[in-house]
DNA sequence: TGTCAATTGTCAGAGGCTGTCATTAGCCTC
DNA sequence: GAGGCTAATGACAGCCTCTGACAATTGACA
């Protein structure tokens, strides 16, 4: 943050980043338009552009870095945990450590009520999958190179990113559907829902 | 296929979508507009979102027929087989009878031209994802019924999907980017995939 | 054949997004 | 500290997707 002008910038990107999220939520996403952002913070709509490259990078701007903040931490486990264990153990600490990364930005409030959004909002959905479907293959690598495997040869890496991903999707969506909003919350059901992935790929759930 | 108003209507619908896919899988997705079908067709724009409620339904229109064709498919398993072993069936099976199903409407070719224009252009891909979760909803709560337990309490149904949706995922990706691009190829790398499901989530990898 | 209803075309307009060009404003050197 | 350089912004103009409204057309049916 050295010039005047990168401050400038960096307080545009944030006044638009903090006034677009606060509009999703209270107005919906399909309900705001880009002109009311650029409105509110009183620039031109072009200068939205200059910043976001859509009204949907503005949207997922947190699950961005949530996603970064996430491929870090795989990258510094334990090289002699197993590939499942680190990514079980990337996810946990991640959720600890996330809460002082997004309040350097937004309030965590605003974080979680724009988780649901997301996840109630169709293209922005679409577009979070696919984004968590990028960030899969990154993942893959880091454990391709951990464990020592060629990825093109060895389906694994990506076997295992698959499936680990299935399940986090799934943990995602019951967290924002759910009742108990915290983080807390998300790390119980991430660790309750990856305890069951063995069962539930068993013979049968009758027997039970 | 009664009267001569519903024939002309179902011969306005195929010809746009084959027309769409046509022009999809020559120009490209983003590189053909909405106007560019209509006028192949000779009809006004206005017609074409009669029919398709955007420009995406259209290139999606082949896939939403597979994933109809493949949850009639999980519905017909017999009873008494294990839920993972339904679902692989299922697929399995799918594959076969999905030539017939699609050749009724397009050539197949056009269909596994489509399908890597979907996987290499983000905003189709991003649509295809949100419908796949929206399948795997759909079959979860049929694996529910089948094995007689309740989805709102017992997150199998649901992990058991997220699991097996994620493999396909990876499937089709695989797939759709190799090089023998058959159904037959695909069935191969279906059973093979799956056959790793295993190894890839056990402890380590490395004392292969 | 004439009435009714469904299908389509035309027009107007909102909203997302991009290229272009002039203007402004911070930066840096002499 | 004046002037030149460059980055950031604003102001248009325009393309494309998609929607509502209304008129014109065309098949259905008595």
């Amino acid at each position: 943050m050295e010039t005047l002008r990168e401050r400038k910038k960096q307080r545009t990107r944030e006044a638009l980043l903090r006034t677009a999220l606060e509009l999703f939520t209270t107005q919906g996403y399909e309900g705001t338009t880009v002109d009311d952002i650029a409105d509110a913070v009183d620039v031109s709509q072009r200068t939205f552009f200059r910043y976001f490259a859509g009204k949907e990078e503005a949207a997922l701007a947190l699950q961005e870095m949530t996603v970064a903040h996430f491929l870090q931490a795989v990258r510094e486990r334990p090289p002699h945990e197993a590939p499942m264990e680190a990514l079980r153990q990337a996810v946990l600490e991640g959720w600890d450590a996330l809460n002082d990364v997004i309040e350097a930005v937004v309030p965590v409030e605003l974080y979680l009520r724009m988780y649901q959004v997301v996840e109630s909002t169709p293209v922005l959905l679409a577009a979070h999958l696919r984004r968590s479907v990028e960030a899969e293959e990154a993942i893959a690598r880091i454990l391709a190179e951990r464990e020592g495997v060629d990825m093109d040869t060895d389906p694994r890496p990506r076997l295992a990113v698959a499936v680990f991903g299935g399940v986090m999707r799934l943990t995602e969506r019951q967290w924002s559907s759910g009742e108990d909003f915290s983080l807390d919350a998300m790390r119980a059901l991430t660790v309750s829902h990856l305890e069951q992935v063995g069962p539930a790929l068993s013979e049968s759930w009758r027997t039970r």
